[in-house]
DNA sequence: CTGAAAGCGCTTACAG
DNA sequence: CTGAAAGCGCTTACAG
């Protein structure tokens, strides 16, 4: 006896067509819904499809019709629920026009992304949305050579081609310095973010901006740079709180940062919201969920992805030729790490 | 004068052969490092390659050799950081193998987890990796007709062709319930997991078994399940905690629900690890960075993916009939919540 | 509205 | 070690 399984032959359109008496070209019409099939027609082939247990086989179809339907995605960082929250948005927005998913995480790594990019090409996704390792320049990304691609929250200086989604960096982190200097705050520093980055730099001047207006500067010695993480805002916080000038306040790079911030000065004996107003920057779900609760610049991760899955699916079906950035405006969650109190219950953003 | 960028074909192996001077089927030999070309040969095709900027097409490949490398993994919810965590994981394993990842999030719905598996089958994948939604039965898995699977974190009774990674449920709440009983808890609760769901019980037997050895017993009213969110676990131990004979320790069914349950606890000026003792479950990143930290049961989520990912290529590549579940022993992790000292700095697990 | 033919870019036997 | 032919399962013009 041999395995049934195995032997079992692939249902092709063409069995199809055969069992309902049609030819490949009219059972492929109403695989594709198009409307220019008789209805009797349609019914025999779905009736035909259902008996026979036929699959559409997309890898056949996207070899002639030169569109697989896939997009990739390029993520960095892995550590930060950022970019699942982020994911979780473009899924959402491309699965509803009929698109799926490559996923692949380049670890901020220049080799990895470089290597990614080449092997999505391979596959010959339709589209790449890309959080750009920290160093990616133009010529990282001439491998794409007119792949219709969206930035996503970093940009590349000099890539007109491809779309751009990201926060205002400059504008969020203004607000958060306003709202602090409203509650009193008079020692602000800025913790936290690579070094050269782009959103690091724009942060601060929205910082300074807001200090300005209150004829006050940001301290060179106060604005610090550190890995995005955890650890990152841990250890910076700690050296900044225990000096016995110590700032009054900190706008943290993002969120996960600003975790860390938070518990450096709980460590040492600080009450965040009294002794040391803190904010983030992100709006990453588990802000809400701290103690205290973290005041937060949300640019809504869910509903970043969300519009670059948008902003690319339209550049590949409408090709413009130089996208509009989409630089949504945040907002300010005001919590309990400022001073404010918690937001209602089941209030998130 | 027309877009040139448009009017440039695809670059094909017919295109390098001809430029080599070769075959086609040489070319394709060459494409896949194949041993058996000459190297004079050899040079001389992968020389026309870089000229002509040759990208290798991977869907005509997977047309003609039945297999697409690429692999499905359908995860389930997406507030919990947990299968972020995991995802990276599998992405890490499968990756030196040379497969991609087609990812789909089913939110916990049946309809979309149908729709979803549908797709992945449409797009050929090679294997499959499901977090099955609640309530998912071998019949919703008929659709797959055999094609390699690795149920993760949750099983599917009766689907015996389909390999299984998870965690050791029992074993795992036992651990952290003996040590809880160490710290002189004895008035311990178990909180959050969805109701009649396979992994609350056998947690739920843990902490049993745990007290059983203790000569003590789990009160049916100090078991209570939630939804597995943060919300859960803060409703459910405000609820327990308020009342005067309350709970010493309490056994959260996963971290997420514990740090809901840590916040509950310090919102009514009880203070974790001290007032009551608290366990999580998983060993996602953010337990380390909790305030107070959570002692925890590591699953090690990553290293859970990566064993999902090497299982479901070696069921690919050698097709064993019935694969060995993959269930790691889980190890506790102490911290502050427990009462223990909090883990030194850069320790995690 | 339907059918016959060609082709997407590769790989797979099979000769030589 | 290399070449000519057939075919993977679809779609795309093009007739009728």
């Amino acid at each position: 006896m041999t395995d049934g399984r195995n032997l079992r032959r692939r249902v092709t359109l063409k069995d199809v067509a055969r069992d309902a008496g049609v030819s490949r070209a009219t059972a492929s019409l109403v695989v594709r819904e198009s409307p220019m099939v008789a209805d009797g027609t349609r019914a025999r082939v779905l009736g035909s499809m259902a008996r026979l247990g036929y699959v559409y086989h997309r890898g056949a179809a996207s070899l002639r019709g030169r569109r697989t339907q896939t997009l990739g995605l390029i993520v960095t960082e892995v550590t930060n629920p950022f970019f699942g929250e982020l994911t979780t948005g473009v899924e959402a927005e491309i699965d509803k026009k009929g698109y799926v998913l490559l996923l692949g995480h380049s670890h901020d790594s220049l080799e990895q992304q470089a290597r990614l990019l080449r092997t999505m090409f391979e596959y010959s996704v339709d589209g790449l949305l890309l959080c750009p390792a920290p160093g990616t320049t133009v010529n990282d990304l001439e491998v794409l050579a007119g792949l219709p691609c969206v930035m996503i929250a970093r940009r590349v200086a000099g890539a007109h081609q491809a779309g751009y989604v990201g926060a205002n960096n400059r504008l969020g982190a203004e607000l958060a310095t306003r709202h602090l200097l409203q509650h009193g705050a008079r020692r602000v520093a800025f913790v936290g973010g690579p070094v050269y980055s782009s959103s690091r730099a724009e942060r601060a001047q929205g910082v300074e901006a807001a200090l300005a207006d209150a004829h006050l500067a940001l301290r060179p010695e106060w604005s610090v740079p550190s890995p995005s993480t955890w650890e990152g805002g841990y250890e910076v916080a700690r050296r900044l709180l225990r000096r016995s000038h110590r700032p009054d306040a900190i706008v943290s790079y993002n969120d996960v940062v600003a975790f860390g911030v938070l518990v450096a000065a709980l460590d040492m004996g600080l009450q965040p919201g009294a002794d040391v107003l803190v904010t983030g920057f992100d709006g990453i779900t588990a802000s809400a969920h701290q103690k205290p609760s973290l005041t937060t610049v949300s640019t809504q991760p869910r509903e970043l992805g969300r519009r670059a899955g948008w902003q690319l699916t339209n550049l590949i079906e409408y090709t413009t030729a130089e996208p509009e950035p989409d630089i949504p405006a945040p907002v300010l969650v005001t919590r309990e790490s400022c001073g404010c109190p918690p937001a209602p219950k089941g209030h998130s953003l």
